[in-house]
DNA sequence: CAGCATCCCACGCGATACTG
DNA sequence: CAGTATCGCGTGGGATGCTG
């Protein structure tokens, strides 16, 4: 498939020209897809092989984290390096985009961190008071 | 259904403990859903009414902009005030809590907005280099 | 108008076997 | 070890008709 033909009305859409799709639905579309953000967590501290990162996160399959790799490489957020040896390696690390990135994730990590209480609460009174 | 048995093995997820799923993931479930930014950022200038969203977001349907409001209510973004009147009418507000998260989401969109040109350009050399 | 119930298809994703 | 190709299931989500 090409692309989605699908318009976005959205003022977060439409905050530049629609050239290229929507910046936050692009990395919305990247982080939200529920394995990127593990894997530069994952490669925050430094460089990693592939079954390394597979065993580190434990509940993603070989397919998904190759993907996800791939993705984040495309998309300049990772570097993959293989050394010509036998048997072969593969390093990924953060590139400096990658990192920058660790700023706003941070910050919705620490928001995530900070109202997850409140969050876990405002279900269980919505429960409590919709009856289930 | 209870509750996935998925575990997640990340750091991301075991900087505390486990008795609640990993914050992270929580709101990344959340605002990662394709839908919940987009009406976070609708309900960012003021009150709104349901269909008044439906025809604002524009390619969102009516299924999904009632769970995704019913979520976002849940988890205490957002407050639903349905008026006796007929016809009907029910609008839609951010709480203290819907508004407090838009300082990370807007770390976020910043960070897009300055960084989509290098993603987007990263692609094309990507798709240069690996040739398709 | 608000929004839930149903139908249905597309595709995300895990499992697995295969390649280099 | 580091992936890719194939298969199959589960479900996300669109379209739409019905209800209050």
């Amino acid at each position: 498939m090409t692309d989605s033909p699908k318009k976005s009305a959205s003022s977060l859409c439409e905050r530049q020209a629609l050239a290229q799709p929507c910046p936050i639905r692009d990395v919305l579309d990247r982080i939200g897809d529920q394995w990127s953000l593990l894997v530069l967590d994952a490669l925050a501290p430094g460089r990693r092989r592939f079954n390394e990162m597979l065993r580190e996160i434990g509940d993603v399959s070989r397919q998904m984290l190759s993907r996800t790799l791939k993705q984040l490489e495309q998309d300049g957020f990772i570097t993959r390096t293989a050394y010509p040896e036998v048997p072969p390696r593969v390093e990924y690390a953060l590139t400096d985009l990658g990192r920058s990135f660790q700023a706003p994730m941070g910050a919705l990590v620490a928001w995530a961190d900070e109202h997850h209480r409140a969050i876990v609460e405002a279900r269980q009174r919505y429960l409590a008071g919709a009856g289930g």
